[in-house]
DNA sequence: GATGCTTTGTGTACATATAACACTGTTCTT
DNA sequence: AAGAACAGTGTTATATGTACACAAAGCATC
């Protein structure tokens, strides 16, 4: 069933950063590619746009598809186009940036992934494609615009340390932040509470619990 | 000579939303549509992109074809995909924004445009496609975007008044602002300089020129 | 059971940035 | 000569951000 056009049009696909704290450090989860181009390489998960889909829906079916996830927000990037980033045909990318808390995520390979799992942001593999220049745009994206509000109530598990919180802000942001000045400002904020456990966890004082306030 | 695949592609176009100040409005270029659908309409220029083109040469292309315009930086606002956006066929389209200095803009309606013309943002006339939402996008990503530096650097003539430095701003940003307060700024980020002419213009004190400092 | 290691938890002083605010100066018009 | 219209100019108060140090609690070890 040959699909034909008067002028050459682009394949386009979407591509999904799905971003995640693990162990305090920002990561992000990749697949394995199981078929040429780029048999064995880690990358984005994604895919072929439906011809009748929207972008942020084919974003979802995707992300599903390929790794179990059901991503909540989705926010678009941008489109990555560059004409030789695909060896089979022109492809088009349009990339979405989804947040998932780790406590959540339960990733399934999926059909055209051999496998999927988390890698920490500052330890990539080698990537499929471009994926690694995207990747460092949705990380600059992140970084831009994501607060310590954002981290609260999309990254962070149900329940957290405040030197958890603070270690996944700094692991976003890039730079140490001061342990007073911090609290200063979530209390400011009102956007935690604590859950009244603590979580002990080695020689030395026991953490207050919280969960992110609604 | 058809181009045929093994499924259905969809047409990528590029769309690029010429900012310029104009008597101390925001304003944008348009182009009045010639063809169907939408012909008689005013639109945002932009055309197919080139099957080997990147997508940012196929803005600056299709900017320069539709309007005459050359295009300096071009920054990407996103990709816009709802599928029946166009009767034609599926399209997706990938928006830039672009700033020009209004004495810069000479507009020369194009090959698929019967003119071309800026417009005030805030006095829009009906629009082809999907291109109001678009156009709302683009107007809130100049707003968080764009600082009192960039006004100055990209927006503004040759040689302007402080006033009409604060009326361009207040434009973008929707917000009035204190002179005395916008002046200091101004100081703080020494991006003007006085060109030692004045402006006469009505029974008032005339006002000092500026430009943007290099 | 005392000592020491390790991480938690807490407040103040200073610097910087932002916001509020009013009058004089110059030109043109009448 | 008087008045209308916009140009130009500093100070004060408030809010925000930054720097900084020590006691508290638990566990391990001797």
């Amino acid at each position: 069933m040959p699909y034909t056009y008067d002028h050459p049009h682009p394949a386009v696909t979407v591509d999904v950063v799905v971003f995640a704290i693990s162990d305090g450090r920002l990561a992000v989860v990749l697949i394995r590619r199981a078929q040429w181009p780029h048999a064995g390489k880690w990358a984005i998960p994604g895919g072929f746009v439906g011809i009748d889909e929207s972008l942020k829906r084919a974003a979802w079916r995707e992300l599903r598809e390929e790794t179990g996830l059901k991503a909540g927000h989705l926010e678009q990037l941008g489109a990555f186009g560059r004409p030789d980033r695909d060896p089979r045909e022109r492809v088009i990318t349009v990339v979405y940036i989804s947040l998932a808390a780790v406590d959540r995520l339960r990733l399934e390979a999926g059909s055209d992934a051999a496998d999927a799992k988390l890698f920490f942001v500052d330890e990539l593999p080698e990537l499929a494609f471009d994926h690694a220049r995207i990747l460092g745009h949705a990380v600059e994206r992140l970084r831009d615009r994501l607060d310590t509000q954002g981290v609260v109530q999309r990254l962070m598990p149900q329940s957290f340390t405040l030197t958890e919180l603070q270690r996944a802000c700094e692991s976003i942001s890039g730079a140490p932040t001061d342990k007073r000045n911090f609290r200063k400002k979530l209390r400011a904020l009102d956007a935690v509470e604590p859950t009244g456990e603590v979580r002990r966890d080695g020689p030395h004082r026991p953490a207050q619990l919280y969960r992110a306030k609604r």
